[in-house]
DNA sequence: ATAGGGTTAG
């Protein structure tokens, strides 16, 4: 027995234990043998829980107690130094709760505390949620066993006390340290910059600065994060600028720190320039720069640091995910996120809303359902908002029944979230009646409605004209619900007034605003005007836009659109000579249409697709069919005064008619037709598309970036109320 | 034998 007990023994005294059946072999042998002298077994078996304590303290929490089990039923009980050196691994692990439940076990075990003790179980109060009570408790006993004035006390209690929200407890011990060092210092100064006193931070940093202890990389990472968290890029460029002068080394974390603060100061240029001098790109400098790049549009400078990085973590692909995500390119978040899948790191919840709200941009149904099966299979379907998001994703591909579903299964779980997300799909798709149905349902249901859930209704009566129900419930929000109407409530009920042709009115409404109008809600004004004709008002909402956003884009199409409408061909000239100026561009029209499962894509005039040519023999088809029944393409859009034949063929190629065309040919009589347009759908498309619906009769369904048109039997959801 | 500092991000 004791030949073959041996070895195994041997090597397990040799190697680090590090999983618990490794801990549980050993232990069952321990167990079984009887030659092992008594008096050593206890003592070697209390080693070894400790050894696998160290490298468990940080997984699962059942793998630790089952360490800790063997380790506080040896027999006697393990004495103080080994219960501190146990306390200080638990107290840095995942679970620091385990530490005071150690240092319960001590005490109840008759094991003396001493000075060792408490800088562990003070660092792991520090770290559970209400740890001050016993802190509080244990500096009591540190005072009355008279180790008042060590300072690895104190510093532990500062630390605690801070942690916990005691700030000013916490300086208080500080201030009674007769002798503070280096770490003190940190401490404190991490205290108040953990609890957003970033004034304080900085204030005691140059109370440190005039002490006779010298700053060192440590305590200069603290106070670059506190710089960080308080956006203050002066203070932080000065202790960069000390850091030089002072040839401080630069580790890692510090590095790091230098990073993120001028990531978020939106100094991006000095980021990139300090991260490119890194030897070895961090993981968490790279996502911040990646996140600042996806903030400011700047999808490839996002991609390059991204493609960079060797070891990418969850929280990077998540970052790339979501820039594409935000960035209009939905097809190429989804394509990240199956190679991620791919490379087997697991999606989690971040991710996850990422990739649903690339679905719904994309707004295609095939992949709406692949992605909702995802979230069931994967654990997801509990969470709360990641089936918000599904609402939203539905209705934006079209489908209410399908966000129906998923909200009538959250039962109870529904939040203010969900409501107003039906709420504003049922706006989206012209059902404003049954916006205002939920509306109801949600106050019956005791749901307090926020500003966004007002959003969403103003935004549902604009859709179908419902001016007076429109100023209802915008009294009702403030008088009844104390909301104070925002930029956006105010953009609502101008685009609601202009829509209904009450330009006057929409007007009016701007300057009773308490604050002065936005670019969004002059370009509400201006777009109303364009829908009505009203050029002398449309001129005045675009100097007023122009005034404030003079780069704008939109402002100039509305306006030259106005002239061409009135047949002011000058003035259109003029407009255009000056964006071109500018180098301003209009935002190309592009529609997608769903066939199959496969995406297509179409720009204007698009003779890229592998077939154009049936394309627009089917498009020469369907013109000459529809004008047998009357159609005249409406000319009124297009903004340069061009031959009327040429004119034509620039309405008639829209992207939207186009991937008309190609449907058709796809398609059989009776069944959907599914497009997405980036841009609104110009009123010739609409006239076109409603006659296809009957003369081919299909049913289309077309998103533009307002709203919802389902066209069937010649007619429009939208009761041509649009625009 | 055993003690105090920075892990940040969506």
């Amino acid at each position: 027995m004791a030949a073959t007990n041996q070895p195994i023994l041997l090597s397990f005294t040799t190697t680090t234990i590090t999983t618990v059946p490794h801990l549980k072999q050993l232990h069952a042998h321990l167990l079984r043998t009887t030659l092992l002298p008594s008096s050593s077994a206890p003592s070697l078996l209390a080693h070894l829980a400790i050894s696998s304590l160290t490298t468990l303290s940080s997984s699962s929490s059942s793998s630790l107690d089952y360490a800790l089990s063997v380790f506080t039923h040896t027999s006697p009980f393990p004495d103080t130094p080994l219960c501190n050196s146990v306390l200080r691994d638990l107290a840095k692990g995942a679970h620091p709760d385990r530490a005071v439940w150690v240092y319960a076990r001590m005490r109840g075990e008759g094991r003396a505390v001493d000075r060792f003790s408490f800088p562990p179980i003070l660092k792991a109060l520090a770290r559970v949620r209400g740890g001050v009570r016993e802190g509080s408790e244990l500096h009591g006993v540190a005072l009355k066993m008279g180790f008042g004035l060590d300072p690895f006390l104190q510093t532990g209690l500062v630390r605690m006390y801070a942690s916990s929200g005691c700030v000013f407890v916490a300086r208080q011990v500080f201030d009674e340290m007769p002798l503070r060092d280096v770490v003190a210092w940190n401490v404190m100064i991490n205290g108040y910059c953990q609890g957003g006193l970033y004034d304080d931070t900085l204030l005691l940093f140059e109370e440190m600065k005039r002490s006779d202890v010298k700053p060192d990389k440590m305590i200069l990472a603290t106070v670059v994060s506190a710089c960080n968290r308080s956006r203050n890029l002066s203070f932080g460029r000065e202790i960069h600028d000390y850091i030089r002068k002072e040839k401080v080394e630069v580790d890692f974390h510090l590095q790091n720190a230098l990073v993120t603060m001028y990531v978020n100061c939106e100094a991006i240029d000095t980021a990139r320039e300090l991260y490119e001098q890194m030897p070895l790109k961090n993981l968490v400098a790279a996502t911040s720069l990646v996140m600042a790049y996806s903030k400011l549009g700047r999808i490839e400078a996002a991609r390059s640091i991204f493609d960079e990085l060797v070891d990418k973590d969850l929280v990077a692909w998540s970052a790339m995910i979501a820039c594409y995500a935000e960035s209009d390119c939905p097809q190429e978040a989804l394509k990240l996120f199956n190679e991620m899948e791919i490379l087997g790191v697991r999606a989690d919840q971040v991710t996850v809303l990422s990739v649903i709200s690339a679905c719904a941009e994309l707004g295609v149904m095939d992949k709406a359902k692949w992605i909702h099966n995802y979230v069931d299979h994967n654990g997801f379907g509990d969470i709360v908002p990641v089936n918000n998001a599904l609402i939203d994703m539905y209705a934006k591909c079209g489908s209410l029944v399908n966000a129906r579903e998923v909200f009538y299964k959250m039962s109870s779980l529904r939040n203010v979230i969900s409501w107003t997300s039906m709420i504003a799909g049922h706006a989206m798709h012209g059902d404003a009646n049954g916006a205002f149905g939920l509306f109801d349902q949600m106050k019956a249901e005791g749901i307090m409605p926020n500003n966004v859930t007002f959003v969403s209704l103003l935004y549902a009566c604009s859709h179908v004209g419902a001016v007076k129900k429109g100023h209802q419930i915008f009294a009702s929000m403030i008088s009844e619900y104390h909301i104070a109407p925002s930029h956006e409530h105010y953009g609502c009920m101008v685009d609601l007034l202009g829509r209904a042709n009450l330009l006057k009115k929409a007007l009016d409404f701007i300057e009773s605003m308490p604050f002065p109008p936005n670019v969004v809600i002059w370009g509400s004004l201006l777009s109303a005007c364009r829908l009505h004709g009203e050029v002398e008002l449309g001129e005045f909402a675009a100097k007023q836009l122009l005034e404030l956003d003079p780069e704008h884009d939109g402002a100039q199409v509305l306006l030259s659109n106005i002239y061409a409408k009135a047949k002011r061909w000058e003035d259109v000239v003029d407009v255009r000579r000056l964006m071109q100026n500018r180098g301003v561009m209009k935002e190309k029209g592009s529609s997608r249409i769903e066939l199959e499962g496969k995406v297509h894509e179409f720009l204007m005039f698009d003779r890229t697709h592998e077939h154009t040519k049936h394309i627009y023999e089917k498009l020469d088809e369907v013109v000459f069919r529809l004008k047998m029944k009357g159609y005249v393409p409406d000319l009124s859009s297009v903004l340069v005064d061009l031959e009327e034949d040429e004119k034509k063929e620039v309405v008639l190629w829209h992207s939207e008619k186009l991937a008309l065309c190609y449907g058709i040919l796809n398609s059989k009589r009776g069944s959907y037709i599914h497009i997405v347009k980036n841009l609104r759908v110009c009123e010739d498309c609409h006239t076109f598309i409603k006659l296809v619906s009957k003369v081919y009769e299909r049913e289309i369904i077309v998103r533009d970036r307002t709203r919802f048109h389902h066209y069937r039997d010649g007619i429009c959801s939208c009761k041509d109320y649009w625009c």
